[in-house]
DNA sequence: ACGTTAACGGACGCCCCCGTCCACTTCGCT
DNA sequence: AGCGAAGTGGACGGGGGCGTCCGTTAACGT
């Protein structure tokens, strides 16, 4: 809650605490919530102790961590909420959160499922998924939206992104604009479809050498 | 190489082989490959050095039990592609592999991506591979498959099929199905959708108690 | 400048998991 | 029944990750 008011912190604990939540920050988006602690405070050139006094529990690190992209999220979903065109605001929802998603490969995990306890979590989720509601019942009198389906079909699809193969930033963002696109076409309602972006080349594991 | 032909162990060595094999198709199906081996000799009932001793390595045990469901994976592929209606076929194989999928917690990962070296499993996946290739340019050449897709989209959705929500199998189940259908609709060129299958409830992680 | 005190980080304990070793047991054959 | 070999399981070593302790260092006030 009052998370220390870091300007009280004295310069060079402020500075490594800094450090430390932009290496996990970095660590968490490429490599998921399964990084060491150890190579967190390795990158923020601090040691273990240093880290876990700003931190006390991984789980720690990880909600202030992700503070900004929960923060982003939320945005997401209000902009998206806000849009006179309810297709159009939750087109772009499904767009951003799915490439939020590929870009922070832990979000997800940090956000929906991995641990309990963080309360903010909590809170901004239930706030996203009431508004969310709201837009959905709006497309789907627009017309724009199948009727026959309902919010935790997204839930459900935004959880699938986490099974998006693994791979290069470029080739994971590729994926989910591909993945993206051709979830909205499974929820639309006309079949005025428009042109989907190029197709991603799935990393087949080259196993077979060639 | 000679360590085969199990009908040559002990009686009550090809016993104990088989009953860890069970317990090793159970329990990575259920909770996926992070499974302990203690865990799977523990549900056995056989020391871990008797586990070992037949599948000297993680990854042996993992290869040995899933043939059975490559296998079955194989059938699926082989029986959608003979269908003379290849939309039909590939909707029956979507179902069927998002299902098993489902069904078994490790399939995807141990096939996909998990651990490299299962020489089947290669050899599998390429074959599998070459006769979807036929199916997909089949069914778009018959108008029902979307002329912008490629089989790499399925594939990305299959991977995708990972990320579904865990919980109890029956829900993990109603996930696959609706999953299936809207990537199926999604998928689809004409906008014939039949009617989808009842939503799934995705777990909302209920971390604010009540 | 200098002492106080917050902050630091290397070293430590703990736990879990993989894979191995060895003294004892059990099977199968005569 | 008896004997040898195959088989078994408890105990062990190695490695890695999380979180903690304590001697040392360096920032801040006077």
């Amino acid at each position: 809650m009052d998370d220390q008011l870091p300007q009280m912190l004295r310069s060079d604990a402020r500075d490594n605490r800094d450090r430390v939540l932009e290496a996990a920050r970095r660590l968490f988006s490429e490599q998921g919530l399964g990084v060491p602690m150890r190579e967190i405070a390795r990158r923020a050139e601090v040691g273990p102790a240093t880290l876990y006094r700003r931190f006390p529990t991984k789980q720690a690190l990880i909600d202030a961590a992700f503070t900004d992209e929960l923060r982003a999220c939320s945005g997401i979903v209000r902009d998206g909420c806000a849009d006179p065109d309810p297709w159009r605001g939750l087109s772009t929802i499904v767009r951003d959160i799915t490439e939020l998603n590929a870009t922070n490969q832990g979000f997800v995990d940090a956000f929906v499922s991995s641990y309990p306890g963080a309360v903010d979590f909590a809170a901004h989720r239930s706030g996203m998924l009431r508004a969310l509601t709201g837009l959905w019942r709006r497309a789907q009198q627009a017309g724009a939206l199948r009727p026959d389906t309902v919010v935790d079909d997204l839930i459900l699809m935004i959880m699938a992104g986490r099974g998006l193969p693994p791979g290069p930033p470029t080739l994971r963002a590729a994926a989910a604009r591909r993945f993206a696109a051709l979830i909205l076409d499974s929820l639309r309602a006309s079949p005025t479809t428009g042109p989907l972006p190029p197709p991603a080349r799935v990393a087949h594991h080259a196993s077979t050498n060639s």
